[in-house]
DNA sequence: GCCCAGGTACGTC
DNA sequence: GACGTACATGGG
């Protein structure tokens, strides 16, 4: 399937303000709940404090249009064209897939503005490790402390002190009365394992973005933490694998409930049903499959 | 109190 | 290799 390069015309209209007109399959509500990032802050309906790595900007989407305030023209280029994915053509996908089966064709017009983030790859190991077996507000609150006590300030917005993502020997600096206060849990000797071994550079994980899916599963799971979903997280929301398919118990729903999987089939056999069933941007799928199935949980309860 | 959360590690068979 | 179970913590 290939995809088309949407042509993207910044075009300035304020102090440190820019502008996007007529942005299409975007929506950053959507991608708000996606369940991707954890370090969003939604200030109003369309309007986010938007934190990712070393960098942040305020998002505001209205009448088809993408504003980012607080930055600058490069840095719209460089860094949040590429952590949106905003040149790929999302509407050719959702078409594809709606070509493909009913239940997928519903959950794309229902999530029609889904994307899949290129976040950070340190920032998405550490979340996702975080996220594993946990309730997303927690996972929020946890890696917001991490970043206050790790990370380095970079600036103030609206009295809210801002702070960068840290990196593995900034998170190894921090007092055992600071990780304790992270509240992670069991998960407190996974982070620290996993930043040893990534300060030690026993895990190269830029080097794990340019295997195939398969080897960089492989290798992301040597850290401590990481299991087969949180691999395939990673893998798909910070590398660009589409063929990385994350089962979490929602995906078991989905994938029981409408593409016949049996009672007792397991994750590591959902997952493969999920690539051989929808291919090379499988991971895509998932996401629309995802957000479908709990939003629409959500509003049952 | 119970169940659950974008699961993983570890021991057992 | 497949399966069961413990695991910190807080919200519903």
């Amino acid at each position: 399937m290939a995809t088309n390069q949407i042509f993207l015309d910044w075009k300035r209209c304020g102090k440190k303000k820019y502008c996007l007109m007529n942005v299409q399959d975007f929506s950053l509500e959507q991608i708000y709940a996606s369940g991707q990032p954890f370090r969003w802050k939604r200030i109003e309906k369309n309007h986010f404090l938007i934190q990712s790595a070393g960098f942040w900007t305020v998002a505001i989407q209205k009448e088809g249009a993408l504003y980012l305030c607080e930055t600058t023209l490069k840095e719209c280029r460089s860094v949040w064209e590429n952590y949106f994915d905003l040149a790929r053509d999302y509407g050719m996908l959702k078409a594809n897939f709606a070509k493909a089966d009913e239940h997928l064709e519903k959950a794309t017009r229902f999530g029609d503005g889904i994307r899949i983030l290129r976040q950070d790859i340190f920032e998405t190991i550490i979340t996702f490790i975080i996220s594993s077996n946990n309730h997303i507000p927690r996972i929020k609150g946890s890696v917001a402390k991490l970043c206050e006590f790790a990370g380095e300030k970079l600036g103030e917005y609206d009295g809210e002190i801002l702070y960068a993502f840290p990196s593995a020997e900034q998170m190894l600096a921090m007092s055992q009365e600071q990780w304790s206060a992270i509240k992670l849990g069991y998960r407190e000797k996974y982070l620290k394992e996993t930043a040893r071994m990534i300060a030690e550079r026993e895990i190269a994980f830029e080097e794990i973005a340019k295997l195939d899916t398969q080897e960089g599963q492989k290798k992301l799971r040597l850290l401590s933490g990481v299991g087969e979903k949180v691999a395939d997280c990673i893998l798909l929301f910070s590398m660009g694998k589409y063929d990385a398919f994350p089962v979490d118990t929602w995906m078991e729903k989905v994938m029981k409930k409408q593409y016949g999987l049996s009672q007792n089939s397991k994750a590591t056999q959902i997952r493969f049903a999920g690539v051989e069933r929808f291919g090379a941007f499988a991971g895509i799928a998932q996401q629309y499959l995802f957000f479908y199935e709990r939003e629409n949980s959500k509003r049952r309860d």
